[in-house]
DNA sequence: CCCAAATATCGGGATATCCCTGTATTAAAG
DNA sequence: CTTTAATACAGGGATATCCCGATATTTGGG
């Protein structure tokens, strides 16, 4: 009889795929919790971003850098916020090609009322993995995040 | 000590938005590496899945488990497989319901020339993070992904 | 000042990913 | 054996994510 109801994920070796399915779970449960705000966890971590520059509001390629993501996800993915009034995006005047992404008051309104449910995920999460160790977890994601010879890896072959 | 009145200015303390983060960095590199053999991640992903099952051929449902994704994301990813010739669906006739997933010849060809690819980019990643530390990492992702509270906290409330 | 390079974004196209709802098939209840 | 519930997918719709190539703007070199 196979084990229909207990499926072991597996002892894959890949680094990446260990990462994407731990993230694939994380968002699940996430998005479930956030749910009932009506934010997905992509649309969370970039009105948290928005919210946390404050006075100077990103552009798209700085929010994509920090995020690590591509500048067109960025652009796509505001679409919906920019549509449902959350976020708007100004010109530059500085820099005409910019256009800088600020919160509406509607969407300080909704990321404020989004953020009980984000602290819900953080202690169920931290409950069962513990606090300690999801702050080790935590340091460890950002040095892969931020490690450059990972960024830059196929950089070289295409200019 | 959650500092009501300060502004957080420092690296994000989500959980969620970190290993997210980790994740599209790692499947850059890891797609980057991949490039040359015309397979992104999440399909190398899949292929050395069914490759791992061999005699028993997994149905949609088993590897969506597996590789902690949905259903019908395993069955729209699968489509361009199919189209190349990589993958067959073929009825089970015990269960007329499901298919299983079987490699093809030509996919197992095409398998076997990404391997010495993932091979380098593992080997790359190591090199840098260390196999040991990497062996953890992989360790601690594989209970998050398998995790059923982390699984299931939405499924109650909704039947 | 003019032009080439760099920068910031947009647009199209493709895959990836989820949800919800329907349909076919099987298994279970009565 | 018939109705019902559960299971396995398929399809549509939406967001998410990347790449590539095009456009607008700025900047630096001559």
């Amino acid at each position: 009889m196979t084990s229909a109801s207990t499926p072991v994920i597996g002892p894959s070796r890949c680094n990446c795929a260990a990462l994407r399915k731990a993230s694939r779970r994380m968002s699940q449960f996430y998005d479930s919790v956030l749910a009932p705000c009506g934010l997905k966890s992509t649309q969370y971590a970039m009105l948290t971003e928005i919210a946390r520059q404050g006075a100077a509001p990103p552009t798209i390629r700085e929010l994509a850098e920090v995020l690590v993501m591509d500048q067109s996800t960025i652009g796509q993915n505001l679409r919906p916020l920019e549509r449902e009034g959350l976020v708007a995006l100004v010109q530059d005047e500085a820099d005409r090609r910019s256009r800088r992404i600020t919160l509406t008051k509607v969407g300080r309104s909704r990321f404020a009322a989004a953020e009980p449910l984000w602290r819900v995920a953080q202690e169920r999460f931290e409950g069962g993995f513990g606090r300690r160790a999801a702050a080790d977890l935590r340091a460890v994601l950002g040095t892969i995040a931020r490690d450059p010879s990972l960024a830059d890896a196929g950089e070289g072959s295409l200019r």
